[in-house]
RNA sequence: CGGAGCGUGGUGUAACGGCUAACAUUCUCGGUUUGGGACCGAGCGACUCCGGGUUCGAAUCCCGGCGCUCCGACCA
């Protein structure tokens, strides 16, 4: 993408109605633009953010025979009313709405009622389960206060997967995947080493349940974390209860507190929505049974805003090179046509590079790269070319240095 | 939903109840400059969130609304 010909504009004061660090840090460089509080919209380069950490998401889960599909997000009042959450003593954060005709209806704020009367079509056999469908879609929560930049919005994307499987075995061997596979995902998004397997309280569905917390003291959770174990247990939970229930023991563990960001979260639902409307398969008997279900979300907006609040520094966002909107910054200050020629070759070799081809002063132009934090830069100038060629530099680096072109995109190609 | 704070050009700030609402930045034009948001000059840009009230006079004081941020509660 050539930088001209981007529509956004770096700002060196963030507005004053953020003060998170990551909204602060989106809006200067140009990645969000907010619409109201807790509603943002994404431009060029946070839809880039977006579609980086979604593709992520979705060759771990097409890994473990998930279907991506995609629901919608208005939904009908009937089948909410038969798992009982259409009440707004159930469930407070509804956005409802009355169509012209009158008919009631919600805006998505979940979708384990649609997708499970959706199912009620595709699976009638024990030979039909398991099944596992995930999408991407928009949520809308009626919060009472929208809060930190783009971690709690009213309106978000959510990644959610639902198992619809034989029964608790089987579930449960799934739910023990999934676990390991969103550890995976937020590795591979560069939060593995702050993020937690999180013991806590599971709500309505099971006693217990586990979510994804990531240490950052933009948390507005506390968690007591064990660095060489691995695994922390929320502090609103932290009781003798717990570890007698895990059949664990306190002594073996070295638990600090910290704040924390929960990332994702994986809920067994067992029967209660199968049951609620309907959802059975026959067995090899012919008898009828519920099928066996769980839930798993990642808020997708929430997950990059913790991101930035991990990465960066005084002068912008330092991006992991796998949710980065670009591999490479390459910034011309020769006005030559060399530039051009590194930006085509670089394409061709299927790397994604910004191009800063803008006539403005080198000091601004290193100043917008360090805002924006895409992991490598690389400078061609008078200077440059010189000295052999094109200055590299890592993002996360003081140093620099210099090699041919062709040397480049050896370089690049093997990162 | 309880509490606190704040609403002034696109952005960030200033202005005792009293001159044409000021400064910086952005933007436009001209000049100079080109390895860390450089410099000089000239411009454009505001019903001071909305509605009432007090006053000779309100950005400023009072009441109501709306919006935003933060703390708390809530977060299936």
């Amino acid at each position: 993408m050539l930088q001209s010909q981007l529509f956004t504009k770096t700002r060196k004061e963030a507005p004053k109605d953020e003060s998170s660090k990551n909204a602060q840090l989106l809006t200067r460089a140009g990645f969000i633009h907010k619409e109201m509080a807790g509603v943002y919209t994404f431009l060029p380069l946070g839809l880039r953010v977006i579609e980086r950490i979604k593709d992520i998401i979705r060759e771990e889960l097409n890994n473990i025979g998930a279907h991506e599909m995609k629901m919608t997000a208005l939904q009908q009042k009937d089948i909410w009313e038969k798992s009982g959450r259409w009440d707004d003593e159930v469930v407070d954060d509804w956005f409802k709405t009355p169509l012209k005709n009158g008919t009631e209806l919600g805006l998505a704020f979940t979708h384990e009622e649609v997708l499970t009367n959706i199912m009620k079509n595709y699976i009638s056999s024990y030979k039909d389960v398991p099944v596992y469908a995930y999408q991407f879609q928009t949520k809308f929560r009626n919060e009472l206060r929208a809060k930190s930049g783009i971690l709690r919005g009213r309106e978000f994307l959510m990644k959610d997967l639902y198992d619809f499987s034989l029964d608790k075995e089987e579930h449960d061997k799934f739910y023990e995947k999934m676990k390991e596979v969103y550890m995976s995902i937020f590795t591979k998004t560069g939060i593995g080493e702050q993020t937690y397997l999180t013991m806590s309280s599971g709500g309505s569905f099971s006693k217990y349940s586990f979510e994804f917390q990531t240490i950052t003291d933009a948390g507005e959770d506390i968690i007591m974390y064990d660095e060489n174990k691995k695994i922390a247990i929320n502090k609103d939970d932290y009781s003798e209860e717990i570890f007698d229930d895990f059949g664990l023991k306190k002594t073996e563990f070295n638990f600090k507190e910290a704040k924390s960001v929960e990332v994702g979260d994986i809920y067994t639902l067992g029967e209660k929505y199968s049951k609620a409307l309907g959802l059975t398969y026959k067995d090899e008997n012919g008898e009828e049974k519920n099928v066996y279900m769980g839930s798993y979300g990642i808020g997708i907006p929430r997950l990059m805003g913790t991101i930035v609040e991990i990465f960066s520094d005084e002068k912008g966002i330092i991006w992991p090179k796998s949710v980065a909107p670009f591999d490479v910054h390459l910034i011309d200050l020769a006005q030559q046509q060399q530039a051009k020629q590194i930006y085509e070759s670089l394409q061709e070799n299927g790397v994604d590079v910004l191009l800063d081809d803008r006539q403005l002063r080198p000091g601004e132009k290193f100043a917008d790269s360090d805002l924006i934090g895409i992991p490598i830069r690389i400078v061609i100038s008078k200077k440059s070319l010189d000295q052999g060629g094109v200055e590299v530099k890592n993002r996360n680096s003081e140093e620099s240095q210099i090699m041919s072109p062709q040397a480049l995109i050896e370089f690049i190609k093997e990162l």
